[in-house]
Order: C-alpha cells, then structure tokens, then sequence
DNA sequence: AATTTCACCGATAGTACTATCGGTGAAATT
DNA sequence: AATTTCACCGATAGTACTATCGGTGAAATT
C-alpha cells in the first residue's frame, strides 16, 4: 500500500477531520464537559497547540461540529423529499419516519449533542440547536400539509405544529430507544409512529 | 417582622436548601458548565469553602439534586393515581397528562437537567436519569393498560411501552413548547396529546 | 538552488476551579 | 458558669485546562 504524497493543504483538511471526529467519539464517550483541547487533539495524533492551527478556541470548534452535524442533517431531509416524492401517499407515511430514524442511528452522538445543546444557556450550539429543531418542526409541518391536512385557520396552524412537535419527539425517543436495544425491529417501530401520527391528524380531518 | 431564633441544625438545613436552590437556578441560567462551588456558595450567601460542609464534594451536590427531583416527581405521579381514581375514564385520560404539563412548568430545569444527564455519559446523575425515565415509561404503559389496553403477547407488550415513551416524549416536548410561549393554551395542547395517544392506542383495539 | 510559507512541535504563562486546613464565635451541652 | 460542638470563615495548595509563543523542517514558491 503506497501513499500518495498529500499537498500541504490536504494533509491539513485530513487533520481538521480527525479532530472533527475524535470530538465527536469523545462527546459521545465523555459528554461535554470531557471535550478538552488536549484529549481531542490526542485523539487525533497532534499537539495540543497544534488544535489551534485548525480552531481559533474551543467555541470555534463546536460551531464547527454544529455545522457538519447541519450539513448531514440537511443532507438526510433533501433524501426524504427525494424518496417521498418516489413513493405512494400511505408509504411515504411511514417511509417519511424512517429517513430519520436511519439518520440517528448512523450518528446518535449528532441528536444528543443537539438536544443536550437546545437547553444548555451556555452552549455555543444553542441558538443552532434551536433552529434545527424549529426548521425539522416546520419541514414536519410542511409534509402534513402536502398529505392533505391544510390548516385553514390560526388553531389548527397551531395544531399541525404541535402535531409535528410531538411527532418529532416520539420518533427522536423512539429511534434512541431502538438503538439501546430495547426495540429490535424498527419496523414495529414505525407501525407506532405511522398510528399516533394518524390518530393525531384525525383531530384535523374531523374538523372538530 | 420577628424571626423566631433558629436553632444550629435548623439554620444549617436551611443552608442546605438555599445551595440547591441557588444550585438549580445556576444550571437554569448558565447551564452544567456554568456549576462551580463558588458561584453557587455565594449566590446561596455563604463562603465557597463552606459548600464543603454540606456537600461531599460537587458530584454530591448533583447527586442531592437528583434526589430532590426524584422527591418531586414522586409526588406528582402520586398525584396523578390519587386524581385518576376521583374521575371518569375519559376525563381521566385528558388529565393524565395535564399533571405532568403542570409539573414540567413548575420546574422546567428539573427536566433539563435529567435530559442532559440522561445522554452524558460523564454526569453523576446520568442512572437517576435513565431509571427515572422508565419508572415514567413503565407508570405510563401500566395506567393505559388499567384503562383496559391489555398487552396479550410480547408484540402488543412492545407497543403499549413504545406508545408510552412516545406520548411521554411529545408531551415533555410540548409541556417545554407551552413554557416558551409558542402554546399558550394548555388546553390545546392537551387535546393533541390525547389525540396522539388515543390514535396510537387503535392499533392494539384493532389487534392487528 | 534560494527563499518563503506554514503545519506542526514543546514549553509555559495565565486562568479557573476544587478541596483542604486551621481558626473563630455563637449555640449547645455539661 | 465552664466546656464542647460545629457552621462558618479566609487563605491556600493542588489540579486541570486554555491559549500563546518562539522554533523547526518539509512543502511550496520564486
């Protein structure tokens, strides 16, 4: 097995993403309150210092890993209306749940970090953490309404969003609790999300 | 305004309680991060080495929190059987889910900060966490099952926990949505979480 | 080939915090 | 009244971490 040479810039791109990824292993492994400059760099095979050549301070890089976790979670909502648009109404139902759950199982460590973010005043991820959740809530939203449930006035405007609100937690619960093993099979999974989701739209098809 | 004297051990208790509710503010206000043994002995009124007196150590502190949560929730769950028993079935569904709501806004940190420490695996009360939220999960899948869901088979056992962590899930998501303004009334909020909840229920009345 | 750039290094100053220690005076006990 | 207890204090040693700085050698540029 050759290498080839790597330009400067390259070999300096492939540090940046070790470090990227030795926080996240170790977010995951230790918390937050574990993410030192030292531990991450270790775990990436470089100085201490050497962190600084890649983040102005700390902060920077957990900007920085809230960007990549935006990118693959953009990523992840491009592939659902990709794949919704491929199938029928009642399967893009349930295969509309299964896009994210598959996205937090390849990278559970991305949901806690964001979630452990939402609600840490001093976390630098927080205001990205918010907004991430309101634009799944509004993507959410935005899918019940191209099944057919149009919200015609302020109260179920409301209702679809917290119908995408709660439906958002329960599928995040849900996938995390599938991960732990305590739901092997995700299909069954899916058959409870496919009915609360259901059974909370039947509030706005009987235009109560 | 007279103040009866105090004795010794009734003004120490009454330190104590000042540093965990001086303790919860912080976490509030700054996050975990932001818990240090000055900050909180001072915002309690007293000098940082004294925290020492009352608490072993840090991880003690967050341990005792822990417990006080514990307490709190207890009660409430209480709280909820004794208020089931006074009313009718549907009623009683509807209400299920209001005391946890009031609980959540009572003392939203509580719920943070058992949020956080579920998923970060360094924090001291990250088993409280755990254990705390399938004694909810398990409370919850008992009181569907006295409202007549009997689970027959593992399969529909499943479901009836899966039902339980997900409306648990939304309703703590909501409870948090009320909170910052975005439902203001409760009573919406209510009507989608027993929509959510009976929906799902269908599947095990159709005994698909 | 000579020069410049820069990703990396080790050393270290500075900072923030934890936890201990000896001392104090008022409350509690004798 | 004399003695003991103990909740509190200020001072401080120790620890862990952040971020800077000057130096180095190989890559890139001239």
């Amino acid at each position: 097995m050759t290498h080839t040479p790597l330009t400067r810039s390259e070999a300096k791109d492939l540090t940046r993403r070790r470090l990227i990824r030795a926080a996240l292993a170790i977010l995951d492994k230790e918390g937050e309150a574990g993410l030192t400059t030292l531990k991450v760099a270790k775990a990436a095979g470089i100085a201490q210092s050497t962190f600084y050549v890649h983040f102005k301070d700390k902060q920077d890089l957990l900007r920085s890993l809230g960007d990549e976790g935006g990118e693959r979670l953009r990523r992840s909502m491009r592939e659902v209306r990709r794949q919704a648009r491929e199938t029928h109404d009642a399967e893009r139902h349930r295969e509309a749940f299964r896009i994210p759950i598959e996205a937090i199982c390849r990278h559970p460590e991305l949901l806690r970090i964001l979630q452990r973010a939402r609600h840490d005043p001093a976390s630098p991820l927080r205001e990205f953490a918010i907004e991430t959740a309101a634009a799944y809530r509004d993507h959410h939203a935005a899918d019940l309404a191209a099944l057919g449930y149009t919200a015609d006035d302020e109260r179920d405007r409301r209702r679809l969003e917290m119908i995408a609100e709660g439906v958002n937690a329960a599928t995040n619960a849900l996938a995390l609790g599938h991960l732990e093993g305590r739901y092997p099979d995700v299909e069954e999974v899916l058959d409870v999300l496919v009915a609360l989701s259901n059974g909370a739209l039947r509030l706005l098809r009987s235009g109560a």
